[in-house]
DNA sequence: ATACTTTATGTAAACGTGTACATAAGCATT
DNA sequence: AATGCTTATGTACACGTTTACATAAAGTAT
C-alpha cells in the first residue's frame, strides 16, 4: 500500500473500516444503513471500528450512488426585509427537529440562477426543495416532477394544482385592508403593486380591486404604481401617486417595505401620515410594529413550519397526496391610518358615499 | 425502508455526448473544461452535441472526481434580526458578480450542526466557506486547514492569525459608545453582554471597560448582565440592571436586538428613555433608525463584500496570503440618549467626577 | 533519415458509496 | 438424505466525472 503523494491526508473511507473490521465494504455499508442481514458480532465489530477510526460517510459519493443526503434546500429570491430571514428560521427549526439540515439558495429572482440551482439539485445536491416566489417555475416544474424531486411551493394559493403548496390568503388580506380604508371613509385609495412576476402580487391587487368594486368605487388604473416589493421603489410609487392631480388619501402597499417607502415619500413631501395620508402594508414584520404601521399580518413562522413539514412528508412519502394549506392573514391596526381630511375633493368628484 | 431512485428518465451524461460526437468521453470532458489539447473541429462537434442534447454536467460526480463546483457556502448561526440577511445579501451579490453561487447553512449555534455541515463541505459540498460566528471553530479549524478548504472567518479581529478574517472594530465601537455616554455625564453605565462564545462579545466588553477605566470609573461586575444578542434576553438583562439598588443611568448593549429589549424593559417599568435611561446599541440595523436608537453602526454590506472577495481569492489562489481586514464602525447618534437626570445618586456615591 | 517535440485522442483508473446478484452456511422440514 | 428457507457475507458493477498515462500522427530540428 504505497502512499499516493498528491493527497496529503488520507481520508478514512468505508474501505478502511471494512479492512479494519475484516469484512467487505458492502457489509460495512449494510451495517451503516441497517440494510439486509448482518450478524450481531459483525455489526458490533464494524461499529467499533467506525467509532475508533472516526469514519464519516462521504455524502457526495452517497449522493452519486443515489442515496439520501438528509440535506434539504430552500430557494429564495433574496433577503428583502427580514421576512425571508424569519421564514428561513422557522423552516430550519422545524427541519432540525426531524433530523434534516437546510441549505438556502438565493437567486435574486434571476431565472438563470434558478435553473443553475435546479440543475445541481437534480444531480443530488439536496433531497428536496422549498421554492419561494420562483421567477421561472414553469421552465423546471416538469423536470422536478419527472425526476421525482420532492418539493413544496411557497407563494400563491393558485400555484400549480398538482404540487404541494403552502400559502397565505393574499386576496383576502388585501381585501380586508382595502375594506378597512373604505370603512374609514376613504374613496380614493392607491395601491403600490408588488413584483409582477409573483402570483401573490396579482392576488393582492385583485383583493384590493374586489373591495373597491364592492363599495361601488370605480377602479382607477392611475392609482396603481409598481413598487416591486422594495422600499426605494415604494418611495417612487408614492411620489407618483401623490403628484397626481387628484391624489389618493390612502395607500395600500403590497408589502411592508414598499409601505415604508410610501411613508418616507409622504414625509419628504410634507404630507402627514396618518392625518393626510393613510398607509397600510402587508407582511406584518417586526419592523411594522416599531414604525406603528397598520399592516396585513401574515404568520410567516407558521408558513415556514408547515412548509418544512410538507417537504419532509414529500421526501418520506413521495406517492402521497401533496399537502396544500392556506394560512389566514389578519389585519393589525396601528397608527398609520385615519379618516380622510380632504372631504372637499370628494364632493368635487361627486362621490358623497353611502 | 429505502426509497429506490427509480430514474424514469435517462439523464444525458457525458458519455451520451461522446457517443453522439463520435469521440471518447475524456475528450468531451476536456472540451468542457478547456483542458489539454483539442482539435478545433472536434471542439465544435462536441459543443454542437452538448447544445443539441441539452447536456448539463453532474456536479455531484464532478465533485466526487475532485473538481470545482462553483458553489460557495456561508455558515451562519441564525437569522436574528435582519443583520444576517443583509450580510447574506451582500455576500451573494458579490459572489454572483464573479460567477459563483451561494448556499447558506444555518447552525443555530449548535456545534453538532456545525460539524455536520463541515463534514459535508469537506466531502465537496462547496468549494469554499465563509464562517460567521462559529461555536466550535477550534474543533474543525485544523481539519479545514489540513484538507485545504478555502475559508474566511467573520467575527473578531482576534480570530486565528493564520486565517483569512474580515471583521469590524468591536473594541473601538464599544469604546466609542461608552465614551459618548460618559461624555453625556453618565458614570453608572450598564452593559448587556453578547453571546459569550463569540469573540466579538468579549471585545465589546473590553472596549466598554477600557472607556470606563480611562475616565476613572471603577468597573462594577454587577452592571454587566448577559443578553445573548437576543431581544428577550436583553429585556431580562435590563430588568435585572434596573432593579439594582443603585441602577445604571445608561446601558450599552452588545447589539441592537438586546438594546431594543432594554428599551422595552424600561417602558414596562415606566422608566423613560432617554430622560431616565440612555441606551446605545451595536450593529446599526435599519430597525435602529426606525426606533431612533443611538447605535454603533457596523457597515455590514461592506463586510459581506470583502468576505466574498476574500473567499474567491482563497479559492483561486490558495497559496496566497489570507486577507485580513477590519472595517471601522461609527457611532450614529439618535434620540435614545440624554444626560443623566439623577445627579443626586452620584453625589451619594461620592463620585463627583473630575 | 533520425530523434524529438507538439498536438490530439483514447484507455483505464480513480473518487466513495449503494446494491443486485452470487454464494455459502445453518437450520428445519420432509 | 434431499430440499428449501433464512441468515450472513462477498463480488462486482453502477453512479458520472476528471485525469494520469498511453498512443499516435504531424511537425521540426538535426
Amino acid at each position: 500500500m504505497s502512499e499516493t503523494n498528491t493527497r496529503r491526508f488520507h481520508k478514512i473511507t468505508i474501505v478502511d473500516v471494512a479492512r479494519a473490521a475484516g469484512v467487505s465494504h458492502a457489509t460495512v455499508s449494510r451495517v451503516l444503513n441497517n440494510q439486509g442481514y448482518i450478524g450481531e458480532q459483525t455489526r458490533l465489530r464494524v461499529m467499533a471500528e467506525v467509532e475508533r477510526l472516526g469514519y464519516i460517510a462521504n455524502a457526495t459519493a452517497r449522493s452519486l450512488a443515489g442515496a439520501n443526503s438528509y440535506l434539504l434546500g430552500m430557494m429564495i429570491p433574496e433577503f428583502y426585509g427580514n421576512y425571508v430571514g424569519e421564514l428561513s428560521q422557522s423552516v430550519d427549526l422545524e427541519l432540525s427537529n426531524s433530523g434534516y439540515n437546510l441549505a438556502i439558495f438565493p437567486t435574486h429572482g434571476h431565472p438563470e440562477k434558478e435553473t443553475w440551482y435546479i440543475n445541481r439539485i437534480i444531480n443530488g445536491l439536496v433531497d428536496g426543495l422549498i421554492i419561494m416566489l420562483p421567477q421561472s417555475l414553469n421552465q423546471y416544474l416538469p423536470i422536478l416532477k419527472a425526476q421525482q424531486i420532492p418539493y413544496v411551493l411557497l407563494d400563491s394559493e393558485r400555484a400549480d394544482p398538482d404540487s404541494a403548496v403552502i400559502s397565505t390568503t393574499n386576496w383576502q388580506g388585501a381585501y380586508d385592508a382595502t375594506r378597512y380604508l373604505i370603512g374609514l371613509g376613504h374613496r380614493r385609495i392607491g395601491h403600490i403593486l408588488g413584483l409582477e412576476t409573483r402570483l401573490s402580487s396579482a392576488e393582492r391587487l385583485e383583493g384590493y380591486q374586489a373591495a373597491l368594486h364592492e363599495s361601488d368605487i370605480a377602479f382607477d388604473p392611475l392609482l396603481v404604481e409598481p413598487g416591486f416589493f422594495r422600499l426605494d421603489m415604494g418611495y417612487e410609487a408614492a411620489r407618483q401617486l401623490l403628484a397626481l392631480p387628484n391624489p389618493p388619501t390612502a395607500i395600500f402597499a403590497a408589502n411592508d417595505a414598499s409601505a415604508f417607502g410610501a411613508i418616507k415619500a409622504a414625509e419628504a413631501l410634507g404630507i402627514n401620515v396618518p392625518a393626510d395620508l393613510s398607509v397600510v402594508g402587508f407582511d406584518g414584520q417586526e419592523k411594522a410594529e416599531l414604525a406603528n404601521l397598520t399592516t396585513v399580518h401574515a404568520p410567516i413562522a407558521l408558513v415556514g413550519q408547515l412548509a418544512a413539514r410538507a417537504l419532509i412528508d414529500r421526501v418520506k412519502n413521495p406517492d402521497g397526496v401533496p399537502a396544500r394549506e392556506t394560512v389566514a392573514t389578519s389585519l393589525v391596526i396601528r397608527k398609520s391610518c385615519a379618516p380622510p381630511r380632504r372631504v372637499i375633493s370628494e364632493f368635487a368628484d361627486g362621490n358623497i358615499g353611502a
